[in-house]
DNA sequence: CTCCATATAGTCAATTTTGATTATTTGAAA
DNA sequence: TTTCAAATAATCAAAATTGACTATATGGAG
């Protein structure tokens, strides 16, 4: 499966360890993965499984509510602990121009790691995304000079720098707002209520 | 496959035709499909049997440049002029919030479709954008409403409607210059040479 | 009380994608 | 002139995804 998969269920499996398969497609329906991550239900599963496989979670038992059928219920192992800050790592220090799965999963699951990490990969991210939009314009001028390629692929790029710039924004707005205090992290006590 | 990777090598057939795998394959990553439609080569020609099967494509022989490894050579049908105009159609009125493919897709391909129609579709999608902002307010809502949710899943709606808002600027810039006559489309003459 | 829609907790076959691999040919350097 | 990297034109096994399907249970309407 892709990475966002993996990255996005043994993120869920962490927070709401010990869980079963249901639980997590429910949990994780209601946060849209479906649309912002493209992950639908059998997926979820096939990750379970695989994750299993690699011996990144393990199946703590299984136990059924009253008549319903039985569930297997999953947990985090001491690898996948590992693994999964490693996921969380790489993906936060890369600035992928095109798929915005990335960053969303990322969001999901900011809050494993340190403040003050984050907010190190978010002043990076933003310098980042300045090379990228710098990229793009080669990559325009690349296309231009093909003759084969339509004009026109020539807008994916420039439309690639619009968004990218709307990333780049919405990396100053929250960074902004976690130098501020806003949300918890790693090691941290749970975040003022809010109004 | 997923519909994109259908309608860009069938969009690709229609303008290459007649045309092997492996042209496709090389131009297609010049236009680099890879990072904005997430198409790799082993994709291209799984879709090209694909599409065979469905009628849409045929093959039209086979040849080999000197001594060369044959290439099987395809062209569209007339059920797959049809099919491709239907795909683009489809891309081109509905807006994915989070999916970037499909306008890439379709910017690779609208000079398929009448200036009308692109200029009558980008206004309904600089419409619709707004409504898809909207509809990420109440998202916010529900996310906020369970308890299990993280926090930070608000942010990925903030950021999506911050890339629609991208999404629709470009929108309204490539209005303005298609209305100005920038491009050519179906049934129209070539442009004149830009400078 | 009975019926039926919905919820539960998945499974599974078919479809797609990926990435490694194959087997030949060409071009350029040593 | 040999040799070796890169290009040509794919194929194929393994992995991932989809979406339809299963089989039971519960709750509410009539």
């Amino acid at each position: 499966m892709s990475n966002i998969t993996r990255l996005v269920v043994l993120g869920a499996v962490r927070q709401f360890q010990p869980v079963h398969g249901y639980f997590l497609r429910r949990e994780l329906m209601t946060w849209h993965v479906d649309e912002w991550a493209n992950i639908q239900p059998g997926s979820i599963y096939n990750a379970l499984k695989s994750l299993k496989q690699d011996g990144y979670i393990e199946e703590s038992g299984t136990e059924a509510e009253g008549k319903r059928p039985e569930r297997t219920v999953y947990a985090m192992t001491a690898l996948g602990e590992v693994e999964l800050m490693r996921m969380l790592r790489q993906t936060l220090w890369t600035v992928e121009p095109f798929d915005t799965k990335p960053v969303m999963a990322l969001t999901s699951f900011m809050f494993l790691l340190s403040r003050a990490e984050i907010v190190a990969a978010l002043k990076f991210r933003i310098a980042e995304i300045d090379a990228k939009i710098a990229s793009n314009g080669f990559d325009i001028n690349d296309v231009a000079k093909s003759t084969t390629t339509p004009a026109y692929v020539r807008e994916i790029f420039e439309l690639s720098s619009l968004r990218l710039r709307a990333e780049q924004q919405w990396a100053r707005d929250i960074y902004d707002r976690i130098c501020d205090g806003q949300y918890a992290f790693a090691g941290e006590d749970p975040p003022p209520a809010r109004s």
